[in-house]
RNA sequence: GGCGCCUUCGUCUAGGGGUCAGGACGUGUGGUUCUCAGCCAUAAAACACGGGUUCGAAUCCCGUAGGCGCUGCCA
């Protein structure tokens, strides 16, 4: 079994890229990459009422922000329902499926009737054996003739091997009267041709497995690795819905959080590598396996989250952070940086970065260096600069006039001027906080005063003591 | 209703017959510091419940409860 791995993403495009799916395509992304294997995309289109143009740019958008590359091109499943047909016909052809006639209403009704009396809802259709001579002039589905005896067991990498009773499963429409596939026939019929070795999807699809075993069996063709992957629970344990807030991915862009932290923290959801907790993408690759994905629903937190993202934020280099911060902001829909702004933000970076954990602290962190003068001071800043304070500003003046400007200068001259006044740091810290920021919360001020540099301190010292 | 899956600190998880049940996030406390953040140290915190099997069960078996899923001419 050295043959070459084939994994696959295949969402459905009814809406955005839901983050439960996002980490789907990641464990499949991450199991092929790991095992030098090809990763497809595919888009469930064959829902022609739900499906729009726009979910699927929403779904391409997410995940190449996520940073998921997909192999080859993107396979639509609604170009290939002619394929599709034509294994319908085969099946038929081969006696794995039957015509059935039955229409809409009958099979609702059989329904009601069985859940009044309590007894199986499992339509059994009563043209399975019915003579073609009977067959009326009307239109019918494809059913597959599925086995009555026996179980089909799907031996999942997951969740082990999973039983089901065939007399469970019910002949499910393969081919629809308008001759268009339905999802069970179109997804085994794709993942077959398009070579998919293994399947790692959601565990809502661990029953359908078996029901689509049944189609692997009747044509004969290999039935490719399942691993089913619990779902995402809400902070509530409950499944993930619009009331939760964040189920798009987009959202998560959007909300500032980087795409390595966000990988990261998608990985450590339902999957594990010991006690790694914090690692880059080439680790994960090389860790990624079927056998570290847990069976049990996981809840979304939000705090790990941001711890995560943090530490990837730290570590992250300063260029690459600026193309992220501007695609931050379109997300968010709030202005670009300015050329002066990037500029500033920038110089700023190495000495903010490390103590951001998302791209709106990073931006916050940076206020000193986006603003230009005169800057606003806000109130509690403003309590900073009283008189006394201003003096002792102006005292120092001078001493950075002449200062060789490096960080540990800086620190140095103003240590030693505190020292003098026989006042703590921090009681020249603030005021010096305050005039070069505005603010009474920023980085740390001798790292403000170098990013700044001497020009623009003196600058923006004198504008409060002047 | 029937069938299937799940259940270890608040959360993510490690461990799979003998462990002081480990780590991480979060929380509390202390420290470092020019503010915030960060960082360091430290503490509290879990095997859903009930039966078995066994010298011994979080670990194996059965049951119960709860959660989730499937049961569509949706995907």
């Amino acid at each position: 079994m050295s043959q070459k791995i084939v994994t696959r993403f295949a969402p459905s495009p009814t809406g955005y890229l839901h983050i439960g799916g996002a980490r789907t395509a990641l464990f499949n992304w991450l199991f092929a990459r790991g095992h030098g294997g090809t990763f497809l995309l595919r888009i469930e289109d064959t829902d022609r009422a739900r499906s729009t143009p726009e979910a699927t740019a929403a779904i391409l958008k997410g995940l190449e922000w996520l940073g998921l590359d997909y192999d080859g091109e993107v396979v639509s499943q609604f170009e290939r329902v002619p394929r599709h047909a034509e294994v319908a016909r085969e099946m038929l052809a081969r006696g794995a499926a039957y015509k059935c006639f039955s229409t809409q209403e009958e099979i609702e009704a059989f329904r009601e009737k069985a859940k009044a009396e309590g007894s199986s809802q499992l339509f059994r259709s009563p043209w399975r054996d019915a003579d073609p001579s009977t067959y009326p002039d009307a239109p019918y589905v494809i059913r597959l003739k599925a086995p009555r005896e026996g179980a089909t067991v799907v031996h999942d990498k997951v969740q082990g091997d999973v039983t089901v009773r065939n007399d469970q499963l019910d002949d499910m429409v393969c081919l629809r009267s308008d001759g268009t596939p339905t999802y069970m026939l179109a997804v085994v019929v794709d993942d077959h041709d398009m070579g998919v070795t293994h399947v790692i999807r959601g565990d809502d699809h661990l029953v359908n497995a078996a029901r689509q075993m049944q189609i692997y069996l009747a044509m004969g063709w290999d039935v490719p690795v399942y691993a089913h992957i619990p779902l995402i629970h809400g902070p509530d344990g409950k499944k993930l819905s619009k009331r939760h807030g964040a189920v798009g991915l987009e959202q998560y862009q959007a909300m500032g959080y980087p795409a390595a932290g966000m990988r990261n923290y998608l990985a450590r959801l339902g999957w594990s590598h010991g006690d790694d907790e914090f690692f880059t993408d080439e680790q994960a690759k090389s860790w990624f396996e079927l056998e570290g994905i847990g069976r049990s629903p996981a809840r979304l937190d939000f705090k790990k989250l941001e711890n995560i993202c943090g530490r990837h934020m730290a570590v992250a280099d300063d260029d690459a952070l600026m193309p992220q911060v501007a695609g931050y902001l379109e997300a968010a829909e709030l202005p670009a940086l300015t050329e002066m702004q990037a500029k500033g933000l920038r110089a700023a970076m190495p000495y903010i970065k490390s103590s951001a954990k998302t791209f709106p602290q990073l931006i916050e962190k940076a206020h000193f260096a986006l603003v230009q003068r005169p800057i606003d001071v806000d109130e509690k800043a403003a309590k900073q600069l009283d008189p006394v304070s201003r003096g002792i500003l102006k005292e120092l003046t001078p001493r950075l006039q002449n200062a060789s400007w490096t960080r540990d200068d800086l620190e140095a001259i103003v240590k030693q001027v505190a020292e003098e006044k026989d006042l703590g740091l921090g009681k020249l810290a603030s005021p010096l906080r305050a005039a070069l920021a505005g603010r009474s919360v920023t980085p740390g001020v001798f790292d403000m005063m170098y990013v700044l540099g001497r020009e623009e301190t003196l600058a923006r010292v004198n504008d409060q003591v002047a």
